[in-house]
DNA sequence: AGTGGCTCCTGGCGGC
DNA sequence: TGCCGCCAGGAGCCAC
């Protein structure tokens, strides 16, 4: 499922692309993907060069130059991927109809697949950007300015909100999804059932580290196929070689060699190492070496993955 | 206001 | 073998 490490890998895959083709026109196949009407979309939209893409949360954002006519001004294609969008240049045999494509020039097409429908596509003017991301909430971007341990330590204080349910709210940091969350919170040695609120001052420094580490593992391996991930070449991402407790129930805890638990939080499958993430701060039991202690760093394990 | 729960959507899978 | 029901989850919406 597409979370910031996915949702960037796809930009970086199109940004090599897709500025300096014309977008001549959006097909609309399946009007549920966006609250906008063809002509709408159109409007905003068609006619103009791609100038580059960026990214906010699990957003991906298409910077459109004004085109050629008069009132062909500047626009932002947004897209959300959800659970199982995807955008591919090419349409396999056996795949479903695209719910959108984008016609462009040279001689290119962009389809937008998506399994569970989902996804959505809005067309906004560049102006109305900031309110547009300001309507839902979105908080600030991970690896941004913003983002600072002091943030999350004030984000976190007095909430009641458990720290699984804390990390998945897009308007405390935006792009952490149910995969980052769990690995996060490992990394970070915290309970997922803990209260948010408390989470001290230097576990939320941890926290915090174990965030940027994760995500930035994340892209590095430019996403976790779990679902259907694939980028827009047809590439499949490898993070999921090195999870160590998303999906692997009952399987002996890469650090401890506990076996990893799972239960459900807000509906969402949550996996943690009962050892190494206890509910009550503190030093693992047995061991002083924890997960992302300075020594467990870089550490492979017998396959030769990494560990932490 | 903060928080949790429900809903959408469909392929895949377990159980009978 | 076939069918039923459940599971996966991002985020908008609603209720408390």
């Amino acid at each position: 499922m597409p979370e910031l490490p996915e949702v960037e890998t796809v930009r970086r895959r199109l940004q090599a692309c897709l500025p300096g083709l014309l977008l001549r026109r959006v097909v609309v196949h399946d009007w549920t993907v966006s609250a906008q009407t063809e002509e709408e979309l159109n409007g905003y939209l068609a006619g103009r060069r791609v100038a580059r893409l960026r990214r906010r949360g699990k957003y991906l954002l298409v910077d459109l130059e004004a085109g050629p006519a008069a009132g062909d001004g500047p626009a932002v294609a947004v897209v959300h991927l959800r659970m199982t969008g995807q955008l591919v240049f090419r349409l396999e045999p056996g795949d479903r109809p695209p719910r959108f494509t984008w016609e462009l020039e040279p001689d290119a097409a962009l389809h937008f697949l998506d399994m569970r429908r989902f996804g959505r596509l809005w067309a906004l003017d560049p102006e109305d950007e900031d309110g547009f991301f300001a309507a839902r909430g979105l908080g600030p971007e991970p690896f941004g300015p913003e983002f600072t341990v002091a943030y999350l330590r004030d984000a976190l204080a007095g909430r009641r909100a458990l720290l699984k349910n804390f990390l998945l709210d897009q308007r405390r940091v935006a792009g952490v999804g149910n995969i980052y969350a769990d690995e996060a919170l490992f990394r970070a040695r915290l309970h997922p059932l803990r209260a948010a609120g408390s989470v001290g001052p230097r576990e939320a420094r941890r926290l915090h580290a174990a965030l940027l580490e994760t995500l930035q593992a994340g892209i590095d391996h430019e996403g976790s196929s779990i679902e259907s991930f694939i980028d827009p070449a047809g590439r499949r991402g490898s993070f999921q070689e090195i999870l160590n407790v998303y999906q692997r129930t009952g399987e002996p805890c890469r650090v401890c060699g506990e076996q990893i638990e799972r239960t459900v939080v807000g509906g969402r499958g949550t996996h943690y190492c009962p050892r190494c993430q206890p509910r009550r701060g503190g030093m693992a039991p047995g061991s002083r070496r924890r997960p992302g202690s300075a020594r467990s760093i870089g550490r492979r394990g017998p396959r030769g993955e990494l560990i932490g």
